[in-house]
DNA sequence: CGCGGCTTTGATGTTCATCAAGTAAAGTGG
DNA sequence: CCACTTTACTTGATGAACATCAAAGCCGCG
Protein backbone atom coordinates (compact mmCIF):
# COMPACT_ATOMS: atom_id res chain seq x y z
CA UNK A 1 0.00 0.00 0.00
CA UNK A 2 1.21 3.48 -1.38
CA UNK A 3 4.50 2.34 -1.28
CA UNK A 4 7.74 4.75 -2.82
CA UNK A 5 9.53 3.61 -5.56
CA UNK A 6 13.45 5.04 -5.83
CA UNK A 7 15.84 5.74 -7.53
CA UNK A 8 14.75 8.60 -9.84
CA UNK A 9 15.06 7.54 -13.14
CA UNK A 10 12.98 10.47 -14.81
CA UNK A 11 15.11 11.60 -17.75
CA UNK A 12 14.99 8.51 -19.22
CA UNK A 13 11.52 7.96 -18.32
CA UNK A 14 9.08 6.64 -21.03
CA UNK A 15 6.53 8.87 -19.98
CA UNK A 16 8.79 12.14 -19.88
CA UNK A 17 7.12 12.87 -23.39
CA UNK A 18 3.73 12.90 -22.00
CA UNK A 19 3.98 15.66 -19.51
CA UNK A 20 7.28 16.79 -19.18
CA UNK A 21 8.61 17.20 -22.58
CA UNK A 22 9.66 20.99 -22.40
CA UNK A 23 11.74 20.45 -19.37
CA UNK A 24 14.82 21.21 -19.55
CA UNK A 25 18.47 18.94 -18.01
CA UNK A 26 18.04 21.11 -15.12
CA UNK A 27 14.40 21.29 -14.29
CA UNK A 28 14.04 17.36 -14.64
CA UNK A 29 16.44 16.70 -12.50
CA UNK A 30 14.67 19.02 -9.95
CA UNK A 31 11.77 17.45 -10.98
CA UNK A 32 13.22 14.17 -9.54
CA UNK A 33 13.84 15.85 -6.21
CA UNK A 34 9.87 16.42 -6.03
CA UNK A 35 8.30 13.50 -7.02
CA UNK A 36 7.23 10.29 -5.48
CA UNK A 37 6.25 7.49 -7.52
CA UNK A 38 3.66 5.21 -5.60
CA UNK A 39 2.06 1.76 -6.08
CA UNK A 40 -1.81 1.26 -5.19
CA UNK A 41 -3.37 -2.06 -5.17
CA UNK A 42 -6.81 -2.61 -7.24
CA UNK A 43 -9.72 -0.79 -4.77
CA UNK A 44 -7.44 1.78 -3.25
CA UNK A 45 -7.93 5.13 -2.97
CA UNK A 46 -5.69 7.50 -4.54
CA UNK A 47 -7.10 10.45 -3.39
CA UNK A 48 -10.02 12.16 -1.98
CA UNK A 49 -12.45 14.66 -2.50
CA UNK A 50 -12.32 17.38 -0.14
CA UNK A 51 -7.95 16.91 0.61
CA UNK A 52 -6.15 19.48 0.12
CA UNK A 53 -4.38 19.48 -2.81
CA UNK A 54 -0.66 18.72 -2.24
CA UNK A 55 0.53 16.68 -5.92
CA UNK A 56 0.01 16.60 -8.90
CA UNK A 57 -0.47 13.25 -9.94
CA UNK A 58 -0.61 10.80 -13.00
CA UNK A 59 -1.10 7.40 -13.97
CA UNK A 60 2.25 5.86 -15.17
CA UNK A 61 0.34 2.29 -15.09
CA UNK A 62 -2.80 0.58 -14.16
CA UNK A 63 -6.00 1.88 -14.19
CA UNK A 64 -8.26 4.74 -12.28
CA UNK A 65 -11.72 6.04 -12.03
CA UNK A 66 -12.63 9.80 -10.78
CA UNK A 67 -15.93 9.81 -8.87
CA UNK A 68 -17.68 12.28 -6.57
CA UNK A 69 -19.98 11.75 -4.12
CA UNK A 70 -23.46 13.50 -5.07
CA UNK A 71 -25.46 15.88 -2.86
CA UNK A 72 -27.44 12.43 -2.26
CA UNK A 73 -24.84 10.95 -1.03
CA UNK A 74 -24.34 8.26 -4.20
CA UNK A 75 -21.23 7.59 -5.87
CA UNK A 76 -20.74 9.43 -9.33
CA UNK A 77 -17.91 8.12 -11.64
CA UNK A 78 -16.98 10.46 -13.78
CA UNK A 79 -14.51 9.43 -16.16
CA UNK A 80 -11.98 6.25 -16.04
CA UNK A 81 -8.75 6.96 -17.18
CA UNK A 82 -5.98 5.41 -18.52
CA UNK A 83 -1.99 5.59 -18.25
CA UNK A 84 -0.70 9.13 -19.32
CA UNK A 85 -3.88 10.36 -18.46
CA UNK A 86 -4.07 13.09 -15.64
CA UNK A 87 -5.76 11.82 -12.24
CA UNK A 88 -7.49 14.39 -10.19
CA UNK A 89 -6.24 17.20 -11.57
CA UNK A 90 -8.59 18.60 -13.82
CA UNK A 91 -9.12 21.47 -10.66
CA UNK A 92 -5.68 21.54 -9.40
CA UNK A 93 -5.20 25.17 -10.65
CA UNK A 94 -9.33 26.28 -9.92
CA UNK A 95 -8.77 25.38 -5.92
CA UNK A 96 -7.01 24.48 -2.78
CA UNK A 97 -8.43 21.13 -2.63
CA UNK A 98 -9.39 18.12 -5.07
CA UNK A 99 -12.56 18.08 -6.31
CA UNK A 100 -13.00 14.70 -6.86
CA UNK A 101 -11.80 11.06 -5.80
CA UNK A 102 -9.79 9.00 -8.05
CA UNK A 103 -9.39 5.06 -6.82
CA UNK A 104 -7.19 2.05 -8.34
CA UNK A 105 -9.32 -0.38 -10.90
CA UNK A 106 -6.00 -2.10 -11.07
CA UNK A 107 -3.14 -2.37 -9.50
CA UNK A 108 -1.82 1.05 -10.42
CA UNK A 109 1.57 3.35 -10.13
CA UNK A 110 1.08 7.00 -9.89
CA UNK A 111 3.73 9.50 -10.22
CA UNK A 112 3.20 12.35 -8.02
CA UNK A 113 5.03 15.40 -8.53
CA UNK A 114 4.76 18.26 -5.99
CA UNK A 115 2.43 20.94 -7.02
CA UNK A 116 4.48 23.28 -5.62
CA UNK A 117 6.97 22.59 -8.37
CA UNK A 118 4.41 22.16 -11.20
CA UNK A 119 3.55 25.69 -10.94
CA UNK A 120 7.10 27.18 -10.37
CA UNK A 121 7.29 25.35 -13.59
CA UNK A 122 4.31 26.69 -14.63
CA UNK A 123 4.89 30.49 -13.96
CA UNK A 124 8.52 29.92 -15.12
CA UNK A 125 8.60 28.20 -18.22
CA UNK A 126 5.92 29.19 -20.83
CA UNK A 127 5.91 25.91 -23.35
CA UNK A 128 5.90 23.94 -20.19
CA UNK A 129 2.52 25.97 -19.27
CA UNK A 130 1.02 26.14 -22.88
CA UNK A 131 1.37 21.80 -23.10
CA UNK A 132 0.14 21.27 -19.36
CA UNK A 133 -3.01 23.69 -20.23
CA UNK A 134 -3.54 22.45 -23.47
CA UNK A 135 -3.60 18.65 -22.04
CA UNK A 136 -5.79 19.36 -19.13
CA UNK A 137 -8.25 21.92 -20.80
CA UNK A 138 -8.48 18.68 -23.40
CA UNK A 139 -9.47 16.07 -20.48
CA UNK A 140 -11.72 18.39 -19.58
CA UNK A 141 -13.48 18.85 -22.87
CA UNK A 142 -13.66 15.50 -23.24
CA UNK A 143 -15.34 15.01 -19.65
CA UNK A 144 -17.82 17.92 -20.46
CA UNK A 145 -18.76 15.98 -24.31
CA UNK A 146 -19.29 12.75 -22.65
CA UNK A 147 -21.23 13.40 -19.83
CA UNK A 148 -23.74 15.16 -22.47
CA UNK A 149 -23.70 12.84 -24.98
CA UNK A 150 -24.37 10.16 -21.82
CA UNK A 151 -27.30 12.50 -21.01
CA UNK A 152 -29.35 12.02 -24.31
CA UNK A 153 -28.82 8.33 -25.14
CA UNK A 154 -31.71 5.68 -23.42
CA UNK A 155 -30.62 2.69 -21.34
CA UNK A 156 -29.98 0.39 -24.37
CA UNK A 157 -27.46 3.61 -25.85
CA UNK A 158 -25.65 3.87 -22.26
CA UNK A 159 -24.29 0.93 -21.99
CA UNK A 160 -23.34 0.34 -25.73
CA UNK A 161 -21.69 3.40 -25.30
CA UNK A 162 -19.78 2.38 -22.24
CA UNK A 163 -18.98 -1.24 -23.82
CA UNK A 164 -17.73 0.42 -26.80
CA UNK A 165 -15.16 2.73 -24.58
CA UNK A 166 -13.77 0.05 -22.72
CA UNK A 167 -13.30 -1.79 -25.92
CA UNK A 168 -12.02 1.41 -28.09
CA UNK A 169 -10.55 3.35 -25.40
CA UNK A 170 -9.14 1.33 -22.38
CA UNK A 171 -8.57 -1.84 -23.84
CA UNK A 172 -8.06 -2.19 -27.75
CA UNK A 173 -10.15 -5.33 -27.97
CA UNK A 174 -12.93 -7.18 -28.62
CA UNK A 175 -12.51 -9.19 -25.55
CA UNK A 176 -12.14 -7.70 -22.04
CA UNK A 177 -12.30 -7.66 -18.70
CA UNK A 178 -14.81 -5.17 -17.46
CA UNK A 179 -12.85 -3.44 -14.79
CA UNK A 180 -15.66 -2.48 -12.65
CA UNK A 181 -18.93 -3.56 -10.78
CA UNK A 182 -22.25 -3.61 -12.55
CA UNK A 183 -23.09 -1.41 -9.89
CA UNK A 184 -19.86 1.35 -10.97
CA UNK A 185 -21.18 1.09 -14.94
CA UNK A 186 -24.64 2.53 -13.41
CA UNK A 187 -23.09 5.44 -11.46
CA UNK A 188 -20.95 6.20 -14.49
CA UNK A 189 -24.06 6.17 -17.00
CA UNK A 190 -27.01 7.37 -14.60
CA UNK A 191 -28.87 4.49 -14.40
CA UNK A 192 -30.11 1.79 -11.95
CA UNK A 193 -27.70 -1.27 -11.82
CA UNK A 194 -30.66 -4.14 -12.44
CA UNK A 195 -31.00 -2.23 -16.05
CA UNK A 196 -27.74 -2.00 -16.64
CA UNK A 197 -27.77 -5.92 -16.04
CA UNK A 198 -31.14 -6.41 -17.76
CA UNK A 199 -29.45 -4.20 -20.81
CA UNK A 200 -26.84 -6.39 -20.90
CA UNK A 201 -28.25 -9.80 -20.37
CA UNK A 202 -30.54 -8.21 -23.78
CA UNK A 203 -27.45 -7.71 -25.78
CA UNK A 204 -26.43 -10.79 -24.68
CA UNK A 205 -29.52 -12.52 -26.20
CA UNK A 206 -29.65 -10.73 -29.53
CA UNK A 207 -25.67 -12.42 -29.72
CA UNK A 208 -24.37 -8.37 -30.05
CA UNK A 209 -22.29 -9.80 -27.24
CA UNK A 210 -21.01 -12.44 -25.36
CA UNK A 211 -20.89 -12.63 -21.44
CA UNK A 212 -18.96 -15.14 -18.71
CA UNK A 213 -18.92 -13.32 -15.92
CA UNK A 214 -16.46 -10.10 -15.70
CA UNK A 215 -15.29 -10.81 -19.59
CA UNK A 216 -17.03 -9.22 -22.43
CA UNK A 217 -16.54 -10.07 -25.84
CA UNK A 218 -17.97 -8.39 -28.89
CA UNK A 219 -19.75 -9.39 -31.68
CA UNK A 220 -21.40 -7.31 -33.51
CA UNK A 221 -19.26 -4.33 -33.09
CA UNK A 222 -22.00 -2.18 -36.04
CA UNK A 223 -25.13 -2.68 -34.35
CA UNK A 224 -23.53 -1.61 -30.56
CA UNK A 225 -22.67 1.71 -32.39
CA UNK A 226 -25.87 1.78 -34.29
CA UNK A 227 -27.49 1.67 -30.85
CA UNK A 228 -24.65 3.58 -29.10
CA UNK A 229 -25.68 6.96 -31.57
CA UNK A 230 -29.38 6.71 -32.06
CA UNK A 231 -29.75 6.08 -28.41
CA UNK B 1 -24.41 43.69 -36.04
CA UNK B 2 -20.88 43.13 -34.88
CA UNK B 3 -19.97 46.54 -34.52
CA UNK B 4 -15.98 47.42 -33.32
CA UNK B 5 -16.61 50.06 -31.07
CA UNK B 6 -12.83 52.68 -30.58
CA UNK B 7 -11.07 54.40 -28.68
CA UNK B 8 -8.89 51.68 -26.61
CA UNK B 9 -9.25 51.91 -22.84
CA UNK B 10 -7.90 48.99 -21.78
CA UNK B 11 -5.62 50.59 -18.92
CA UNK B 12 -8.56 52.09 -17.01
CA UNK B 13 -11.74 49.70 -17.93
CA UNK B 14 -13.24 48.18 -14.91
CA UNK B 15 -12.71 44.90 -16.39
CA UNK B 16 -8.92 44.88 -16.16
CA UNK B 17 -8.85 42.96 -12.95
CA UNK B 18 -11.03 40.22 -14.12
CA UNK B 19 -8.69 38.60 -16.31
CA UNK B 20 -5.24 41.19 -17.42
CA UNK B 21 -4.62 42.08 -13.55
CA UNK B 22 -0.95 40.80 -14.03
CA UNK B 23 -0.17 42.62 -17.19
CA UNK B 24 2.32 45.54 -16.76
CA UNK B 25 1.37 49.02 -18.41
CA UNK B 26 3.49 47.84 -21.44
CA UNK B 27 1.25 44.81 -22.11
CA UNK B 28 -1.89 46.48 -21.52
CA UNK B 29 -0.78 48.96 -24.72
CA UNK B 30 -0.15 46.25 -26.75
CA UNK B 31 -3.31 44.34 -25.50
CA UNK B 32 -5.44 47.74 -27.13
CA UNK B 33 -3.70 46.70 -30.49
CA UNK B 34 -5.39 43.13 -29.99
CA UNK B 35 -8.17 43.53 -28.95
CA UNK B 36 -11.50 44.38 -30.84
CA UNK B 37 -15.31 45.34 -28.69
CA UNK B 38 -17.89 43.99 -30.14
CA UNK B 39 -21.60 44.19 -29.51
CA UNK B 40 -24.15 41.80 -30.10
CA UNK B 41 -28.08 41.94 -30.49
CA UNK B 42 -30.35 39.80 -28.33
CA UNK B 43 -30.01 36.49 -30.48
CA UNK B 44 -26.91 36.84 -32.31
CA UNK B 45 -24.16 34.16 -32.85
CA UNK B 46 -20.84 35.48 -31.17
CA UNK B 47 -19.39 32.22 -32.18
CA UNK B 48 -20.07 28.94 -33.77
CA UNK B 49 -18.89 25.41 -32.87
CA UNK B 50 -16.08 23.74 -35.50
CA UNK B 51 -14.85 27.43 -36.44
CA UNK B 52 -11.09 28.30 -36.50
CA UNK B 53 -10.53 29.66 -33.19
CA UNK B 54 -9.12 33.28 -33.52
CA UNK B 55 -10.17 35.37 -30.84
CA UNK B 56 -10.15 34.99 -26.86
CA UNK B 57 -13.58 36.53 -26.00
CA UNK B 58 -15.31 37.13 -22.58
CA UNK B 59 -17.94 39.28 -21.98
CA UNK B 60 -18.15 42.57 -21.12
CA UNK B 61 -22.52 43.12 -20.51
CA UNK B 62 -25.04 41.35 -21.15
CA UNK B 63 -25.91 37.91 -21.35
CA UNK B 64 -24.85 34.32 -23.26
CA UNK B 65 -25.68 30.85 -23.49
CA UNK B 66 -23.09 28.39 -24.61
CA UNK B 67 -24.22 25.20 -26.10
CA UNK B 68 -23.58 22.34 -28.51
CA UNK B 69 -25.43 20.00 -31.51
CA UNK B 70 -25.94 16.88 -29.91
CA UNK B 71 -25.43 13.65 -31.88
CA UNK B 72 -29.12 13.78 -32.81
CA UNK B 73 -28.73 17.41 -33.81
CA UNK B 74 -30.87 19.10 -31.12
CA UNK B 75 -29.27 22.04 -28.99
CA UNK B 76 -27.67 20.91 -25.85
CA UNK B 77 -27.23 23.86 -23.30
CA UNK B 78 -24.03 24.07 -21.17
CA UNK B 79 -24.27 26.95 -19.44
CA UNK B 80 -25.58 30.56 -19.15
CA UNK B 81 -23.16 32.92 -18.52
CA UNK B 82 -22.64 36.68 -16.94
CA UNK B 83 -20.25 39.56 -17.37
CA UNK B 84 -16.82 38.76 -17.10
CA UNK B 85 -17.21 34.98 -17.83
CA UNK B 86 -15.26 33.68 -20.64
CA UNK B 87 -17.50 32.52 -23.54
CA UNK B 88 -16.38 29.68 -25.34
CA UNK B 89 -12.91 29.69 -23.78
CA UNK B 90 -12.60 26.38 -22.58
CA UNK B 91 -10.98 25.46 -24.66
CA UNK B 92 -9.16 27.43 -26.79
CA UNK B 93 -5.56 25.84 -25.36
CA UNK B 94 -6.62 22.14 -26.44
CA UNK B 95 -7.66 22.26 -29.74
CA UNK B 96 -7.95 24.18 -33.37
CA UNK B 97 -11.60 24.94 -33.24
CA UNK B 98 -14.43 26.20 -30.84
CA UNK B 99 -15.82 23.34 -29.23
CA UNK B 100 -19.48 25.28 -28.86
CA UNK B 101 -21.41 27.63 -29.90
CA UNK B 102 -22.46 31.05 -28.40
CA UNK B 103 -25.08 32.88 -28.90
CA UNK B 104 -26.29 36.16 -26.77
CA UNK B 105 -29.17 35.70 -24.73
CA UNK B 106 -29.86 39.70 -24.47
CA UNK B 107 -27.78 42.59 -26.06
CA UNK B 108 -24.33 42.11 -24.97
CA UNK B 109 -20.74 43.61 -25.58
CA UNK B 110 -18.19 41.16 -25.90
CA UNK B 111 -13.89 41.80 -25.93
CA UNK B 112 -12.31 39.87 -28.71
CA UNK B 113 -8.71 39.35 -27.46
CA UNK B 114 -6.33 38.18 -30.53
CA UNK B 115 -6.03 34.47 -29.65
CA UNK B 116 -2.24 34.76 -30.95
CA UNK B 117 -1.47 37.36 -28.21
CA UNK B 118 -2.89 35.52 -24.84
CA UNK B 119 -0.67 32.83 -26.17
CA UNK B 120 2.48 35.28 -26.22
CA UNK B 121 1.10 36.62 -22.83
CA UNK B 122 0.98 32.93 -21.05
CA UNK B 123 4.17 32.12 -22.67
CA UNK B 124 6.08 35.13 -20.92
CA UNK B 125 3.98 36.00 -18.11
CA UNK B 126 3.83 33.32 -15.70
CA UNK B 127 1.75 35.29 -13.24
CA UNK B 128 -1.18 35.65 -16.26
CA UNK B 129 -0.85 32.08 -17.00
CA UNK B 130 -1.65 30.64 -13.69
CA UNK B 131 -4.61 33.68 -13.22
CA UNK B 132 -5.77 32.40 -16.48
CA UNK B 133 -5.52 28.84 -16.05
CA UNK B 134 -7.25 28.71 -12.17
CA UNK B 135 -10.10 31.10 -14.01
CA UNK B 136 -10.77 28.33 -17.04
CA UNK B 137 -10.48 25.54 -14.66
CA UNK B 138 -12.88 26.63 -12.34
CA UNK B 139 -15.16 27.66 -15.04
CA UNK B 140 -15.24 23.91 -16.25
CA UNK B 141 -15.18 22.76 -12.98
CA UNK B 142 -18.29 24.73 -12.53
CA UNK B 143 -19.72 22.90 -15.57
CA UNK B 144 -18.76 19.47 -14.73
CA UNK B 145 -20.60 19.62 -11.14
CA UNK B 146 -23.40 21.29 -13.08
CA UNK B 147 -23.86 19.24 -15.57
CA UNK B 148 -23.55 15.90 -12.86
CA UNK B 149 -25.76 17.69 -10.18
CA UNK B 150 -28.44 18.34 -13.05
CA UNK B 151 -28.11 14.81 -13.83
CA UNK B 152 -29.39 12.92 -10.92
CA UNK B 153 -32.62 15.70 -9.96
CA UNK B 154 -36.23 14.77 -11.14
CA UNK B 155 -38.08 16.95 -12.92
CA UNK B 156 -39.07 19.35 -10.67
CA UNK B 157 -36.09 19.43 -9.09
CA UNK B 158 -34.20 20.79 -12.01
CA UNK B 159 -36.66 23.12 -12.69
CA UNK B 160 -36.52 24.54 -9.47
CA UNK B 161 -32.66 24.46 -9.99
CA UNK B 162 -32.75 26.81 -12.44
CA UNK B 163 -34.94 28.99 -10.97
CA UNK B 164 -32.66 29.26 -7.92
CA UNK B 165 -29.91 29.37 -10.51
CA UNK B 166 -31.51 32.50 -12.36
CA UNK B 167 -32.30 34.20 -9.10
CA UNK B 168 -29.12 33.91 -7.66
CA UNK B 169 -26.41 34.13 -10.03
CA UNK B 170 -27.49 35.58 -13.09
CA UNK B 171 -30.16 38.21 -11.54
CA UNK B 172 -29.63 38.52 -7.49
CA UNK B 173 -33.16 39.22 -7.53
CA UNK B 174 -36.15 37.69 -6.30
CA UNK B 175 -38.21 38.93 -9.29
CA UNK B 176 -36.61 38.65 -13.29
CA UNK B 177 -37.31 37.88 -17.06
CA UNK B 178 -36.24 35.07 -17.91
CA UNK B 179 -34.02 35.05 -20.64
CA UNK B 180 -34.71 32.07 -22.31
CA UNK B 181 -37.69 30.16 -24.33
CA UNK B 182 -39.11 26.98 -22.42
CA UNK B 183 -37.13 24.92 -24.90
CA UNK B 184 -34.03 26.74 -23.99
CA UNK B 185 -34.70 25.48 -20.26
CA UNK B 186 -35.56 22.29 -21.70
CA UNK B 187 -32.55 21.74 -23.58
CA UNK B 188 -30.19 23.20 -20.37
CA UNK B 189 -31.65 20.43 -17.98
CA UNK B 190 -32.27 17.80 -20.57
CA UNK B 191 -36.06 17.33 -20.55
CA UNK B 192 -39.03 17.95 -22.59
CA UNK B 193 -40.74 21.28 -23.26
CA UNK B 194 -43.71 20.16 -22.03
CA UNK B 195 -42.94 18.87 -19.07
CA UNK B 196 -40.78 22.32 -18.14
CA UNK B 197 -44.01 24.11 -18.92
CA UNK B 198 -45.88 21.78 -16.70
CA UNK B 199 -43.56 21.11 -13.53
CA UNK B 200 -43.32 25.06 -13.91
CA UNK B 201 -47.41 25.46 -13.63
CA UNK B 202 -47.64 23.34 -10.84
CA UNK B 203 -45.10 25.62 -8.80
CA UNK B 204 -47.46 27.77 -9.69
CA UNK B 205 -50.45 26.60 -8.35
CA UNK B 206 -48.22 25.31 -5.27
CA UNK B 207 -47.62 29.12 -4.64
CA UNK B 208 -44.09 28.78 -4.72
CA UNK B 209 -43.45 31.16 -7.01
CA UNK B 210 -45.86 33.80 -9.34
CA UNK B 211 -45.06 34.09 -13.12
CA UNK B 212 -46.07 36.43 -15.80
CA UNK B 213 -45.23 35.84 -19.19
CA UNK B 214 -41.56 35.33 -18.94
CA UNK B 215 -41.61 37.32 -16.01
CA UNK B 216 -40.79 35.02 -12.88
CA UNK B 217 -40.99 35.89 -8.91
CA UNK B 218 -40.01 33.63 -6.34
CA UNK B 219 -42.22 33.72 -3.48
CA UNK B 220 -40.77 30.35 -1.05
CA UNK B 221 -37.52 30.15 -1.80
CA UNK B 222 -36.77 28.03 0.79
CA UNK B 223 -38.96 24.91 -0.62
CA UNK B 224 -37.73 25.24 -4.09
CA UNK B 225 -34.05 24.88 -2.20
CA UNK B 226 -35.81 21.65 -0.85
CA UNK B 227 -37.37 20.40 -4.10
CA UNK B 228 -34.01 21.30 -5.99
CA UNK B 229 -32.02 19.56 -3.55
CA UNK B 230 -33.76 16.39 -3.10
CA UNK B 231 -34.86 16.18 -6.62
C1' DC C 1 -56.74 40.54 -39.77
C1' DG C 2 -54.46 36.40 -40.36
C1' DC C 3 -50.36 33.80 -40.06
C1' DG C 4 -46.65 31.43 -37.52
C1' DG C 5 -44.22 30.74 -33.50
C1' DC C 6 -44.24 30.04 -28.56
C1' DT C 7 -46.90 28.40 -24.76
C1' DT C 8 -50.19 25.65 -22.19
C1' DT C 9 -52.93 21.60 -20.83
C1' DG C 10 -54.82 16.94 -21.17
C1' DA C 11 -54.53 12.15 -22.60
C1' DT C 12 -51.76 8.25 -23.75
C1' DG C 13 -48.05 5.11 -23.91
C1' DT C 14 -43.13 4.10 -23.13
C1' DT C 15 -39.21 3.96 -20.51
C1' DC C 16 -37.16 3.26 -16.56
C1' DA C 17 -36.49 2.80 -11.29
C1' DT C 18 -37.82 0.14 -7.63
C1' DC C 19 -38.97 -3.90 -5.15
C1' DA C 20 -38.57 -8.62 -4.30
C1' DA C 21 -36.68 -13.08 -4.50
C1' DG C 22 -33.37 -16.06 -5.88
C1' DT C 23 -28.59 -17.59 -7.48
C1' DA C 24 -23.77 -17.34 -7.89
C1' DA C 25 -19.36 -15.86 -6.23
C1' DA C 26 -16.18 -14.28 -2.97
C1' DG C 27 -14.51 -13.52 1.47
C1' DT C 28 -14.06 -15.09 6.65
C1' DG C 29 -13.40 -17.57 10.65
C1' DG C 30 -13.13 -22.05 12.73
C1' DC D 1 -10.93 -27.03 3.78
C1' DC D 2 -15.56 -26.41 4.86
C1' DA D 3 -19.62 -24.00 6.78
C1' DC D 4 -21.08 -19.33 7.12
C1' DT D 5 -21.66 -14.67 5.84
C1' DT D 6 -21.63 -11.26 2.88
C1' DT D 7 -21.49 -9.10 -1.46
C1' DA D 8 -22.33 -9.09 -6.35
C1' DC D 9 -25.25 -10.52 -9.89
C1' DT D 10 -29.65 -11.83 -12.24
C1' DT D 11 -34.60 -11.93 -13.51
C1' DG D 12 -39.49 -10.86 -13.21
C1' DA D 13 -43.31 -8.00 -11.82
C1' DT D 14 -45.12 -3.50 -10.70
C1' DG D 15 -45.85 1.27 -10.63
C1' DA D 16 -43.99 5.90 -11.11
C1' DA D 17 -41.83 9.22 -13.86
C1' DC D 18 -41.47 11.09 -18.02
C1' DA D 19 -41.76 11.78 -23.30
C1' DT D 20 -44.77 12.18 -26.89
C1' DC D 21 -48.84 13.46 -29.29
C1' DA D 22 -52.60 16.38 -30.10
C1' DA D 23 -55.45 20.40 -29.71
C1' DA D 24 -56.19 24.77 -28.36
C1' DG D 25 -54.98 29.58 -26.64
C1' DC D 26 -51.96 33.49 -26.86
C1' DC D 27 -49.04 37.02 -28.76
C1' DG D 28 -46.30 39.65 -31.87
C1' DC D 29 -45.74 41.05 -36.53
C1' DG D 30 -46.40 41.95 -41.25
Amino acid sequence: MNKIIKPCDCEHCDFRDAVFSTLDEQSVMELCDNKEERSFRKGEIINQEGERITYFKYLKSGLAKLYRKSSGGEEQVIAITRPLEFVSNLSIFSGEKYQYSVSALEDSVVCCVKIEFIRRMFMNNGRFALELMGRISAMNDKVIAQTLDIRQKNLAGRVAFVILYLMNDIYKSRIFEVPVSRKEIADYIGMSTANVIRTISEFKHDGLIRVEGKTIEVINKEKLEIISIRG
